[in-house]
DNA sequence: CTGTTAGCGCTTTCAT
DNA sequence: ATGAAAGCGCTAACAG
């Protein structure tokens, strides 16, 4: 069967205590013994358990992600920075609940999938519950937010009020009045702040621009191509006066527009102009001007935050509000005056 | 602090062992004792710890991906569905390893992250090395494949050689003769059988239709769009005689070099065939034809079937081969004769 | 139906 | 520098 810390011991005829201390590499044990043991545990090929040692210390060595998707653009590339982080430290990645946004109330997020199973919590782009907050506080445990803020805890995310207004501002001064904004769905909006702050953003400059703000040009998709696609059909089958650019809250769906643009024989950006925001892998390809995030990096650093804090580094915790750019490609040009 | 299953017992009134039997609704629990636990249990919140019943039952109720990406369509979504099986029967899901496939030799698997850690194990589209799998069979932890097969494991994926066969199959219908392949890169063809065996079930088909194989059409990407958009460039710029239409082995690289097609006033169908394989969430919008799969249910079957190996259930284990389906869309045309 | 008693494999005082 | 021993919180015989 599988070999314990015991079978080391008697091997390399030292105590158990020994054998942990020398494989921990802490001090107080002298070269000779140290040496020895490694052998034998390499020999044997021993494993701690970490059941065991999750018992004997009340610390898990893991850490929780709570993320809703995985097949978003932002998420799966912030998780991966996620899991380099915790790679590089001996944390291991425990993935809890995707299974999209809720519908209701019926979420299940509760102590229980956190306490004792993990040392602390990365949240990613979604916001927790009054309720959910509450439940969390009881464990002490570190949280850390990727992609938007929650209140009361550090996070790692560009200003998306900023970049809202980065993207719409390029377009105003492109000479753009008839601006559309494409934004996130209900679910998104009651789920996550970040669809409302770049809705946000999107209104605050287009009013301070002295702007005409029509209802019917705020078209809701859900973060995806396929909704992005089928909200453009909606803008575009308004009747009266067309948009001649658009603002989309996420490239994916900047994307969709741009395909169903396409489709229609609208030109972009001759007939129309788009911004998104998250440079998606594919809107280099698409020729897609937007708002660039580096989410990787997002997740590193919120990881490296998080288990600072899981290990009591001093000074651990600091919000952090990670740079954007604006990237012109084609999708953007001059309004013909 | 934490409460334990020892505060239950004492304000239940009862032993540790009947609060344990309660809870987890075991046989030989009077109603009225089980209710009075709930109660009480449910009174101090009390969650059992994770590190303790797994020392003591020497399970995890944990279940280890092994990936090399989440940013790849397939991977992302094969991922959501092992996630939703796990999560409806009670089971964590540990990520592991992530971060691409190995450079050299020194990807880090070794049975550390897994002996003692996990009850079974998925590898998601990757092979593995002899001495990983000797590793692996040590540990006598189900395993089970997604997305390809992996020798010795049972593995939930399509037929690759035959929907490549397929793909190709609907191009040479067409009345395609010069067909390019748009194949995976060195890496990913070490890493990984798929993409060989997609270029086989091309390269067969192509044989026995009686059409030559042209070295210079066989061009490599790596399963992004990316880089399916570099490779669609080498295909473009070669010398001589193009090919009327592209097999590419995955919709990912099909969207790329669609992009770089249009970039250079590549006319799709009319100047260019392009099937991919996946169906691709993009697909449908950019209207590529190509060979669906559904990597979701992959994914809830190979959990399935984890589960029922991990849980002892007789005749759990068993290959599966899933469907596929030919989706005719507007990127391929026959070709004028 | 319920309680008692050993462990599970490790860490961690406290001695030595 | 090393060992002995007491837990960590739970489950699983075994008694009763």
């Amino acid at each position: 069967m599988s070999v314990s810390i015991e079978d080391v011991a008697k091997r390399a005829e030292v105590s158990t205590a020994t054998v942990s201390r020398a494989l921990r590499g802490l001090p107080k044990v002298s070269p000779a013994t140290r040496e020895r043991v490694l052998a034998v545990a390499a020999e044997l090929g021993y494993v701690p358990s970490p059941s065991a040692t999750g018992l004997a210390t009340g610390r898990t060595k893991t850490v929780g992600v709570l993320m809703p998707f995985v097949d978003r653009w932002y998420f799966g590339h912030a998780l991966e920075g996620v899991d380099q982080e915790l790679r590089s430290r001996g944390y291991n990645l425990l993935l809890l609940s995707l299974g999209g946004y809720l519908h209701g109330n019926k979420r299940r997020f509760t102590e229980q999938m956190v306490r004792k199973q993990i040392d602390g919590l990365v949240v990613l782009c979604m916001g927790l519950s009054q309720s959910e907050l509450e439940e969390l506080a009881k464990t002490q445990m570190p949280v850390v937010a990727v992609g938007g803020p929650i209140e009361g805890c550090v996070g790692v995310h560009i200003d998306d009020f900023a970049a809202a207004t980065a993207a719409t501002t390029h377009l105003i001064d492109l000479g753009h009045r008839k601006i559309a904004h494409l934004r996130g769905g209900v679910k998104d909006e009651i789920n996550f702040v970040v669809p409302g702050l770049r809705a946000e953003g999107f209104a605050a400059t287009m009013r301070s621009a002295g702007l005409e703000l029509r209802p019917e040009f705020s078209v809701a998709g859900d973060f995806t191509a396929a909704q992005g696609a089928a909200a453009a059909g909606r803008i575009f089958d308004l009747p009266g006066e067309k948009p001649t650019a658009v603002f989309c809250g996420s490239d994916e769906m900047a994307l969709g527009l741009m395909f169903e643009a396409r489709r229609r024989g609208i030109r972009i950006p001759e007939d129309l102009s788009v911004v998104g925001i998250d440079n998606h892998d594919f809107s280099v390809l698409a020729g897609l001007t937007t708002i660039a995030q580096d989410p990787v990096e997002h997740g590193r650093q919120a990881a490296a935050i998080l288990l600072d804090a899981v290990e009591g580094k001093p000074e651990a915790i600091t919000q952090k509000y990670m740079p954007f750019q604006l990237l012109k490609r084609e999708s953007t040009a001059r309004l013909p005056s």
